[in-house]
DNA sequence: GCAAAAGTGTTTGGGATACACCCATGC
DNA sequence: GCATGGGTGTATCCCAAACACTTTTGC
């Protein structure tokens, strides 16, 4: 009723920016880009939205495609980041994104058609389009996400170290934290509880094993730093 | 490439979410539907998004043309709040909605092709789509925001009185606060500074007039509530 | 003078920060 | 016994919250 031409939308995508810890770094999921445009380049996961899926579907499938990634099953906590809409950012043309961000502890990838790695948030190689942005983007979300909710547990395995904990802070707000208080503080937002399982490693004393009360996200009243 | 039929995107619109203090209460600018669905019920301002169009540029154009709004100059604050997609929030089909949010001082409307009023958050009619799930999220991002930058600017007019200030914060965050602590704490952000001029009105002591130093957006360090 | 909103300080409690040493283990 | 990370307590400061009366005006 608004168009005398017939309506026509822009092409709908998605794209994933997954956070991961591997070895005390945080780390996103990237893929190689196999054909043009940006042929060869790293970028998000992502693809097409087609009428009928929810955005969420779409993802889900497109990330099962092209790097072997189960959401439902890899993906610890999924949330929707922005939808990004500039006119120039693919080449191709309009193209409007739905930019999720989620976490995992231990993400299946490689198994799709596409090349994909983990690389350190601090340390990216060039990407394709306007991923760097987005994943900057995504990166502060987190810092938030972290201030402010329970979602430490979906980077964390199910039992872990309280410097384990640490470090998840410590790597998602790029700075960091003194051990005493961040004990204290953490503890006092009564979000996890003791187990009484150790973890030893290497030559020193063993490391109480804790868990988190809720693996589901809970916001929390008073924020954290 | 990855669709054997043609790839089919789902129709892609905009809606906003414009808040508007209207004597000492928090308004939200809907329209009322002219024609099905849910036509004589009452909805968001919103229109289709088509290709070339930023979401931005879509929004502006169907509030021009619908409640006679013009985006750049009546709306002082403007953000995108989060993108709707869920299958049946339409019943004529699959539509993906990124929605807006913003405020601002004196909006014009009724020039449009549609009826357009303000209704208060605290007592909205009965709301087509899933638009009342929509106006509770944007309220909570604006109570989020009034504690973390300096957004009332966008509500007020450019001089103001603590009390109007005080009103802001009240009508969002939907609880009384005390003079008090209120004032010592916002004066001490930095945020406003006092005008030489005075505010009467009625038959007591005329307050102070203050201004904000930024009339965009910051985002402060410590915050708010 | 009285009604109505403007304006103003102090006390108290709790969380944030800063800071250094002993403990348990493997080798 | 020594190197390594695990684990712990205190003092200070600042902010948040609670709380009541005086001032200025119009009528």
């Amino acid at each position: 009723m608004k168009f005398t031409t017939p309506y026509t939308p822009p092409t709908l995508t998605v794209d994933a920016v997954l956070f991961q810890m591997n070895n005390n770094s945080l780390d996103v999921l990237l893929i190689r880009r196999s054909a043009a445009p940006f042929k060869g380049a790293w970028a998000l996961p992502g693809g097409y939205n087609a009428a009928g899926q929810t955005t969420q579907q779409a993802l889900g499938e497109v990330l099962k495609r092209k790097t072997g990634t189960i959401l439902d099953k890899d993906v610890t906590h999924l949330e929707q980041l922005y939808t990004f809409d500039t006119i120039a950012r693919d080449p191709r043309g309009h193209a409007v994104s739905v930019v999720y961000t989620g976490c995992g502890r231990d993400i299946t990838h490689g198994g799709g058609s596409e090349v994909s790695a983990f690389y350190p948030v601090d340390d990216l190689p060039e990407l394709a389009y306007d991923h760097k942005d987005i994943i900057t983007y995504a990166r502060e979300r987190l810092a938030t996400k972290l201030a402010n909710t329970n979602v430490a547990y979906s980077l964390l395995p199910p039992k872990f170290t309280l410097s384990h904990l640490q470090t998840v802070y410590e790597a998602a707000l790029g700075k960091e934290l003194d051990k005493r208080n961040f004990r204290k503080k953490f503890l006092s937002l009564d979000l996890i509880r003791e187990t009484n399982e150790t973890w030893r490693e290497g030559a020193h004393r063993p490391a109480k094993l804790y868990e988190f009360k809720s693996q589901s996200l809970e916001t929390l009243q008073r924020s954290f730093e």
